[in-house]
DNA sequence: TGAACATATGAACAATAGTTCATATAAGTA
DNA sequence: TACTTATATGAACTATTGTTCATATGTTCA
């Protein structure tokens, strides 16, 4: 393969910048814990101690969990009274998730 | 939330084994040089030296990273001669990096 | 205000994943 | 057959990530 063709092969990938950050959405989707709270998002919004007890996690381990979704904003938070409630972003994390459904469909096949 | 509603919710999760390889599959995008290498293969088969040179990563690290792709079965081979070209694996493989791209241009914007 | 509940966070430790180096295998070619 | 090129792999080391523990913050309600 020569020169001309691996320069135009490279140029049409996404900036670095673009990478990394989809690279680091993977990676949130890269635990077990943090995929089934997308999951379970995709359901309803949920308050923290729900997933809690859904997952049987430890409060600690849920928090830090929802700190990396939140920061990758995947998921956003409402406040309602003592309740810090959860839901997924937007339409686009939805589909995401979505996606990993059917994935999951595929896999079983 | 009642005992009764969360179980409803749990027991639409996928089984635990389905998770865990969807997860896998992630944490195989959640690394940028395996990501490029599926985008790459997106755009056409590839040998190892090809990618070598689009990457400008050693031999070795490339290496590796295949064997992750091609552990999930997300990359095959086919030996061409003294080459083994590498190619996505499927049409989902496909949908998935479509995914990607489609992600990046949201996350331009 | 103080007690109880809900959630967040830093730090330390443990587990996982990525990279490099050395070396092995396998095919083509002189 | 020996040599070169192409690729794979194990082991050691490094870096990154996840988990736990202790503690802090913020909200409600008596």
């Amino acid at each position: 393969m020569d020169e001309a063709a691996i320069k135009a092969m490279i140029h049409r990938l996404p900036s670095e910048q673009v990478l990394n950050r989809i690279c680091q959405t993977f990676g949130a989707l890269q635990c077990t814990t943090r995929l089934q709270i997308l999951l379970l998002l995709q359901q309803c919004p949920l308050c923290v101690t729900d997933i809690e007890n859904m997952l049987g996690q430890s409060q600690s381990a849920i928090s830090h969990s929802l700190r990396t979704l939140r920061q990758l904003d995947l998921v956003r938070t409402k406040r309602e009274g003592r309740f810090t409630v959860y839901h997924l972003a937007d339409e686009h994390v939805s589909v995401l998730v979505e996606m990993c459904k059917q994935h999951a469909k595929e896999m079983e096949s």
